[in-house]
DNA sequence: CCTACCGATCGGTAGG
DNA sequence: CCTACCGATCGGTAGG
């Protein structure tokens, strides 16, 4: 599972499909989105752009590939918390979001310059919102559980779910705006109080 | 006062420069950051790019002095709460910071396209995060002026004007990507929850 | 898939 | 401040 988390109907993928996925990739870690040109993703393909017009028809088509790839990528290295006990799975949920992406600090700023572009390219909004759909269901889900077992508070699992994503938000984009690697690590302990202070 | 907020040292703006600045303003509100040309901007001040080129000698010259421009005039609206009250105010700074955006989303998708830039452009890094000492600072005040007057717990103000900031964040760049007004509603909520439970 | 090229547009400047 | 223009670069395509 993984593929078409995100929605998208896309057959398997190549191995050229994935090499450009890889390429992308690199060349978006190096030079940003608002420097990616299809020129920079051929270089690191390491053939001429016409060989990327033959595998994409526009630029965007192969961004918003590409965008399927990286947050189905993201979606499974979430759903690799396996732990079922509501209290413990919500902690460990929360780590995989909050602390575990600071290796990677090139591609937080990256997929912040695709979140902003969300409004101009319906593409990436749908994606985005299919994505933050499916990730703040899995800590509503959680949330349910330990309601329904007693551990938490009978609370509102909708709004506390949101809340929870709107501090991850606010984590990654102060991790990108303002450079605290800091901002993911006090976003951690705001989340653990406001769980703690909700659902206890 | 107002004026030279964010630590940039700019002489009092001439007409044209204020001109200029109202064209960013719209030129920004229509087109985003990623669209926003010289000639974009030069349509809008009603004259040549030459005249833009004039009056500041780069690209990167005139967005800075209009970030300057638009933080200011933020930093300004949240400035207007002058009710000193530690518990009244903390609220109202609260809001000015999540409720009131609403008006302008369109700046707010502009915003954060220019936050995004900030790893890649230091004249933007430099004022983000010079504003947000300062409006954070606002929140950390109140906080302190509370716990001294035994309305609030004895808590770490530092922490919990970050994490107030986060929630802030979080709310921006959520009612860009999802394109929720709701967004602001639910960060509004869950400030409120969280200084119920850590102030009280 | 490559070579070679297209029109469009970019930020910036010379000369007045 | 304008007209006129610069070189550079963009995404995309024709023809093979």
């Amino acid at each position: 599972m993984g593929r078409g988390m995100t929605g998208a109907s896309e057959p398997p993928v190549s191995d050229a499909d994935r090499e450009i996925m890889e390429a992308t990739h690199r060349a978006l870690r190096d030079h940003g989105y608002a420097d990616l040109t299809m020129q920079r993703i051929a270089d690191e393909y390491g053939k001429s752009t016409a060989a990327l017009h033959y595998h994409y028809d526009t630029k965007e088509e192969l961004l918003a590939a590409f965008l399927d790839y990286l947050l189905d990528r993201f979606v499974e290295s979430v759903r690799a918390v396996e732990t079922t006990d509501p209290e413990d799975r919500l902690e460990l949920l929360l780590d995989r979001l909050l602390v575990s992406p600071k290796s990677n600090s090139d591609l937080l700023i990256a997929m912040l310059e695709m979140r902003s572009q969300a409004p101009y390219k319906d593409a990436f909004a749908d994606r985005f919102q299919q994505n933050d759909e499916y990730i703040r269901h899995m800590l509503e889900a959680a949330i349910d559980r330990g309601i329904e077992e007693g551990v938490f508070a009978d609370v509102d699992a909708d709004h506390v779910s949101r809340a929870l994503m709107t501090i991850v938000d606010g984590a990654r984009t102060r991790a990108v705006v303002l450079d605290e690697a800091v901002a993911l690590e006090t976003a951690r302990q705001t989340a653990a109080e406001y769980v703690d202070a909700t659902l206890r």
